[in-house]
DNA sequence: GAATGTTGGACGAAAAACGTCCCGCTATGC
DNA sequence: GCATAGCGGGACGTTTTTCGTCCAACATTC
């Protein structure tokens, strides 16, 4: 059964969507026994028209009788939402999860696909995939776009797939070298997503550990300053979330700075920044780009992660407070409300 | 899995149509390897234009990549086709028997539920359901559709549903009394159906074994003369099909006319009249209202008939040749094409 | 019997789908 | 190396569908 709903997803994106809401508007109607049409508008969230229209495809297919006192479900309605009771909880139980997600964080939006990123490859690919299609799915026509680095980036560029050409939008890597291996470097997944638009994009290329004259210096370049005003100026912004102390291993900080991290108790990295617990900034990267000013000044600024492991450093990330949708994965969810 | 489909179906009326047609699209493009949209477009049978909004979907799902020499699938593509090979003829297999059919017989249309209404409640049921959905789908405003008696009838009206009233129609029965039982007759039939959709009907009462001067008498009848009339110009004509012993049986027919029908190779019965195994009409019932010509002369004629016991039946009143549609089921197909 | 809430019809505005044509590009065959 | 056929994709006017909004007719309830 499960397959099959998976080959509809990539055949149908929005049969599961659909399927749901015509399930509430029964399951509603089930509820109340029988119900009004303006009444039933307000409580599944519907405008009165697209409900009519909702009802008319339903009443056509029989499930639903109508009289002057309002709408009934029919024999074959009735058995049909008791039938689903049991398959709708596995078809749209990560609705709920989402929902539940999206309330303790203040979120906007929050996507969550199944599995355990941990220990699933299937998982992080669809990972990348849910992230890619929200990103796609936010795009408007100039936007210009701030990506970091990460695993999880990268799958979702190589992921990403557009309908059509985006000739006047423009990718950028949110902030200079963080010391990633290059396949992860925001750079790299800038210009992949841009190849797979058509978009344009720039790159931003900061040596590591630079003097504090060195960075003012080449700060003043330019084409360096050009690119930092777009990334400053970005409208969406995409980042993964890491552990710390994973990230500043793989950054192969100095010692003494990862002491100075456990020291203030820091638990995640996203976008160069390291957070503790509560979502506060412990500490920075020393690289150009986007500020912490920018992030909050963006329009939509895109979490992804993923993974058992990675709930305690979501949860605080998202803590921080300046994200609008989060994509990840059940067991990510699960985890980080725990952290709540 | 099963299961899930069968509640998509009613949820989702016409999600199995586009899934099949996408999956046509890849499965077309898996085939050639590389292909441009124009060949694409007759080969899958779309125009251009709808065509590029398919592949829209489909490039957007990662599933498809182009270039300048044509459009190929992707992996993920490739491998999505790969697996729907064995599910596709679960899902689809019926649409190929209803090609089959179709062509065998010369047919319009042809629905093929699953299933052997012969053992099973539930295919008679979806029976109904189907010969219905095909009769709302053929309605246009102001027609007048003639209907005949039988069970299977009668469950098709009781399935009937439409999504808004049909003020300007008109049910009748297609010919007067034809000794069934009252549920089955086609007058309840017409009313039950008018019922349903807010439509009007007309009754045909014309007793049985009149005498020919008492029948030219009722004829002259101003109301039942108007009656005729409108039944005779029914642009729709829906009935059921018999096997003809079974029917002599019902109908208590005199031993005679049974020994008759019999020696003259009365195989199958449909509105009234009985036909041989090559459709030749071999025996028509006494009573009022729809005439040989008059089946010729409408619009849409749609014959509804399921189980493997009806297929030497249904096989010969579709050789009679003036049905256009042809509600049945995968048992009822299945035995009809043995006997093409 | 009035008031309230119901469905369903109607209609114009907005949006989406569609048919059609064209342009620039590239692979291929000569 | 060049002509050419076939490709994807942009563009645009038209048609169709969807949607918001208002209203009439009707049943139910107080």
């Amino acid at each position: 059964m499960r397959k099959i709903v998976e080959i509809q997803k990539k055949l149908l994106p929005d049969l599961l969507q659909v399927m749901e809401k015509r399930y509430e508007i029964l399951h509603r109607i089930h509820l109340e026994g029988t119900i009004g049409r303006r009444t039933l508008a307000t409580s599944v969230d519907l405008t009165e028209r697209v409900l009519r229209s909702e009802l008319e495809v339903l009443r056509a297919q029989g499930l639903l009788d109508t009289a002057a006192a309002g709408m009934t479900l029919s024999e074959s309605g009735r058995q049909l939402v008791e039938e689903m009771e049991p398959i709708v909880k596995e078809l749209f139980g990560l609705s709920a999860l989402e929902e539940a997600v999206r309330t303790a964080f203040g979120l906007k939006r929050v996507i969550i696909v199944a599995g355990d990123s941990d220990t699933s490859d299937h998982t992080k690919m669809e990972l990348g995939r849910a992230g890619s299609r929200v990103l796609r799915d936010s795009l408007t026509a100039g936007d210009v776009v701030a990506v970091m680095g990460g695993s999880t980036m990268a799958r979702m560029a190589s992921q990403f797939a557009t309908p059509s050409q985006m000739k006047d939008n423009w990718f950028v890597p949110a902030r200079g070298g963080l010391g990633e291996s290059v396949d992860y470097q925001a750079n790299t997944i800038a210009s992949e997503l841009a190849k797979r638009t058509g978009a344009r994009y720039r790159m931003l290329h900061v040596p590591d550990h630079l003097s504090e004259e060195a960075y003012q210096t080449i700060m003043q370049e330019p084409n360096v300053r050009e690119v930092v005003d777009m990334i400053r100026s970005a409208r969406i912004v995409v980042h993964g979330i890491g552990d710390a102390a994973t990230m500043a291993r793989r950054r192969k900080l100095k010692d003494e700075t990862k002491e100075e991290l456990v020291k203030d108790g820091a638990l995640a990295e996203a976008f160069g920044y390291y957070f503790d617990r509560n979502g506060k900034v412990v500490h920075r990267m020393a690289t150009a780009g986007l500020r912490l000013e920018d992030i909050e000044a963006a329009g939509i600024v895109i979490g992804i992660a993923g993974g058992s492991s990675k709930g305690d450093a979501i949860a605080s990330v998202m803590r921080f407070g300046h994200d609008d949708v989060l994509v990840t994965d059940e067991a990510g969810a699960t985890e980080a409300l725990r952290h709540v």
